[in-house]
DNA sequence: CTGAAAGCGCTTACAG
DNA sequence: CTGAAAGCGCTTACAG
């Protein structure tokens, strides 16, 4: 009379147990692929592990992830905090990080909104990723890490501290892409962020005028566009530093965002690139190589590989290890859209 | 003579216990705000709940997750499946969720590789958002909700099995921007995208053919542009249809982010909008506000809050209630871009 | 090769 | 007002 099943219930290991005929241990065995005998036995039968196995199948189960947690101290869970989620960069890292520590049949999640300090009160991933911190979080982070939690954190400045840190270097990076424009060019124009004329220095648009000056060459006005981290803002910076009255041969933007703009502001204005106007941006993103001609930039080569790798092998790990600091060395990319060939 | 803590472990609610002088029990009461007693009484005394508030406060003690979900069966986790992470779509819905879920506590996360299906297997959140699903997911859907899952999936053509479903219909939404149009024009192009002539029919880009024809206009060659998901390829495409010797006086453009281009290119072309030309796009994306002039649009209101709405209320629910099925009619949104005062 | 038992950190009737 | 006890679904020495 009553229903199919007024609230469906997960099967459970009890479950799977008894339709085979064994104990719930037996099938711990060998769901998790361990055996209670030393390294070289076979551990449980073939026969058994085959009935098992059809056992589970037919039940449709698979372990509760909560109940083998609070054994085994481990989650299996991942998690990627990511400010700019709009950012290729982020999604690059999110892929990346996925698909390395689902080798070890983990699950990266994202955290869009930043509030990481929160959410790991409660959530317990075997490892946390944090895509930007400075010396506000000192603190919370120590706090994080000495109640046992794995941390990966992006920080130029920080200093691990019970957490790894990944540093990105971008200035001495940055110096790479003007020293690069500065072989062949004189009269470089710069893109940079609306944000840079009150940013610290040194920053990557400070760079630029180091650069020039260390070169003896003037800036003359107009040279430097500010603009909004917004597509259609960098898109016009980019178009009234082209279409003056004596338009520079090269561009250094800042971002490889700022970058594509030009790019495409110059293709509007029938510029050849790089024959009239070159373009560097910084940062390697994945998009730059798909433009138009590809993008020339300055940025790590592998960093999604490296943060993956860094993030799989600490949630591995069954005991914390000494802190590690990973730098991202960045590189020169000289791709068509600066290259010219002789 | 040993370090500080070799490995620092996490504090347990023992150690509270211990701390304050009390059982396990009672810290349990007053951490999780359920008191043991009925409904009216006072439960803990003060003077407890302060030395138990305190000892957990200097131990920097928080409840472990996973040994509560054993008991609980909630996992207090929401999972948001999300294909399109560069989509401002994916941003509004995270963001709207997050907030929302969070008012019971609950964190949401996303899972960006869309591979909801084996992920679900091993994780439980308390409800999961699937962005998109259709007949072959069917099958799937259905193991996962009657092994207990709470599931929200958007689909236009599944119907609810255990989950539920969010309707989106386009199609007539998309007839609401023609019709707009078609109140003051007669040229009308259409920016469609280069799947669109493959693709079943109705679908957005028929619409427009389907309307155009029941007006009695004709659709002359070159009043379509195909164009691939990415902003220069829709630019140009918009830039073609406009710079033609006899342009068209409005766009139909089948995405907002389509429409956004066509913006960027008629500004280009230095055509005014909505006097030279008029754009409508069309899913209410949350940017298409803030372009300039704003873009008119179709679309539903809120989806945003009323998929989070959603989500919330099943990830609360003690036990399954009937399924739900939620349509988001499309309104039609007349902006700047397409609006002229008369 | 397999099972009985203890225990992970919590919650929740139940009895004082 | 508070505590002892059972139990959630697993894993893991340990003993047969």
């Amino acid at each position: 009379m009553s229903d199919q099943a007024i609230t469906a219930r997960r099967p459970t290991m009890r479950m799977v147990a008894d339709a085979a005929g064994v104990s719930a241990a037996t099938v711990s065995y060998v769901l998790s692929g361990r055996t209670s005998a030393g390294e070289g036995k076979s551990g449980i039968s073939d026969t058994t592990t085959r009935r098992i196995l059809q056992a589970a199948e037919t039940l449709n189960y698979s372990p509760n992830q909560a109940a083998r947690s609070i054994r085994t101290g481990k989650t299996n869970l991942v998690l990627l905090s990511l400010t700019m989620l709009s950012d290729p960069w982020a999604q690059a890292v999110s892929t990346a990080a996925s698909a390395e520590v689902a080798k070890d049949g983990r699950t990266a999640m994202i955290l869009a909104d930043g509030d990481w300090a929160v959410v790991l009160q409660k959530q317990t991933p075997d490892v946390a990723f944090i895509d930007a911190a400075d010396a506000t979080h000192a603190a919370q982070l120590k706090t994080l890490a000495s109640s046992g939690m794995n941390l990966v954190v992006m920080s130029d400045t920080l200093e691990p501290d019970g957490f790894d840190v990944v540093r990105s270097p971008a200035v001495p990076g940055c110096r790479k892409a003007m020293e690069h424009l500065l072989e062949t060019h004189t009269d470089i124009a710069c893109l940079a962020t609306s944000s840079a004329k009150s940013h610290p220095v040194p920053s990557r648009y400070s760079v630029y005028l180091d650069a020039m000056a260390e070169a003896g060459l003037d800036v003359p006005e107009g040279r430097v566009g500010f603009a909004e981290l917004h597509p259609a803002a960098a898109y016009d910076a980019a178009l009234r530093l082209l279409s003056g009255p004596t338009p520079p041969s090269a561009i250094y933007a800042v971002t490889d965002f700022a970058a594509l703009s030009a790019i495409n502001a110059a293709h509007q204005l029938h510029l050849r690139i790089p024959e009239d106007i070159a373009i560097i941006g910084a940062g390697n993103t994945p998009d730059g190589e798909l433009a138009h001609p590809a993008l020339s930039t300055v940025g790590p080569a592998d960093a999604y590989g490296e943060i993956a790798c860094l993030l799989r092998s600490r949630a591995a790990e069954k005991e914390r290890s000494a802190d590690r600091v990973i730098t991202l060395e960045w590189e020169l990319f000289v791709r068509g859209s600066s290259h010219t060939t002789t």
